[in-house]
DNA sequence: TAATAATATTGAACACTGTTTAAAAAAGCA
DNA sequence: TGCTTTTTTAAACAGTGTTCAATATTATTA
């Protein structure tokens, strides 16, 4: 059966061809200024061809949309070995606030653009899902250690969530360049360390 | 000179109809989903005539913007009356809150879609960047009264901005159906007074 | 090897988009 | 009335995502 396999890796490799091409267009010029056409010439393809190995373009971007997930999850994973749960929290927003600053693109396919993520029931959903519960899991892990008493577990998850997303939020949208003197990077990291402190005190 | 002026009058007219046409349409599909042939449509016009009344799609946008700050920095305005700053910061984050759950799409438009927005100098950023001296202002008041003391200004004010900002971006892109059990609005406010208490002890 | 069947690719077409523009209509003015 | 300015329109242009019949390529079978 050497064709089949053959015949399955040069679908795969298509497949990945078409994917690498999508991700350089899609991370240089967002999710609206990306075309099919465009995707095509970049690999020396036809357009219509590309619905031979994705449904649609929204199907192009939700694997894209995955990978960020994936490399994020990845970078997180390096804090399993904090045991103290408390630090490992305030780590875990450092990273995340890294990935964005690294990956501002791909950070804007995962949280901000909203095309074709409107089924709940994709890929990207349930592994931020899981993120949560992991998350969750860490504070209360925190609470168990006599931090954050007094607070609701899961309203306090959330706080912290949309902080790191809020702070990552209006960097990816440019929307920091109000505060003059001060770097995207400085205001990000000190921003966080603020509310570090105020975790710190409580 | 009565025609002159019935003249004039004729051209706003017909600006607010398309406008009101616009906003209809905008904030019922969004930037990207509004089209001008929709907004024609919607007031019997031809997709053309349009421009003898805008430059482009995103000028109308824009105007829809500005609205938006307008109503935002209306409903802030009564909190002018409450004297002590911390009560007065405290309220405005409910304030701004409640603006993004009883204005999901308004806030979409001011905070979140970023397509016509990219020069750093139009009208809404503009508005924007008073906000944040407001905002400013409003924080280095409650440290004069003996409150956040051992934290920078600055730094700080981006962490609050960024909190509120967060709770109400993840709530109008959807992203925060992961906490099961809760509302939007329940997560919203509690979350919001999680960090409040947080800030009560600081 | 030749004929047939399955797979892969293409370019044209469809209905849509924002925007421009020449022509036509309407209104104001002499 | 004729003339000019302002307003409106439909058609056109170049772009979009997507579909599809025709074609080319490859694999299987006789």
């Amino acid at each position: 059966m050497g064709i089949a396999e053959r015949k399955l890796e040069e679908k795969q490799e298509m497949h990945k061809r078409i994917l690498d091409g999508a991700r350089k267009i899609f991370l240089q010029k967002g999710y609206d200024q990306t075309s099919m056409r465009n995707i095509a010439q970049e690999i020396n393809y036809s357009p219509g061809s590309i619905y031979f190995y994705f449904k649609d373009k929204s199907e192009i971007f939700h694997e894209l949309h995955k990978e960020g997930f994936l490399l994020l999850l990845n970078q997180l994973k390096v804090l399993q070995k904090v045991r103290d749960p408390f630090e490992r929290l305030k780590a875990s927003g450092r990273v995340f606030i890294q990935f964005a600053q690294e990956n501002k693109d791909y950070y804007n396919l995962m949280f901000i653009v909203d095309e074709p993520v409107k089924n709940s029931l994709s890929e990207g959903f349930q592994i931020a899902e899981e993120a949560i519960s992991y998350m969750q899991e860490m504070v209360s892990e925190c609470q168990q250690n006599g931090k954050f008493t007094n607070m609701d577990t899961e309203y306090f998850t959330f706080l912290i969530i949309s902080v790191v997303h809020g702070i990552c939020a209006l960097f990816c949208k440019n929307r920091n360049t109000s505060f003059i003197g001060k770097t995207d990077e400085e205001l990000m990291e000190n921003g966080y360390e603020s509310f570090v402190a105020l975790l710190e005190k409580s």
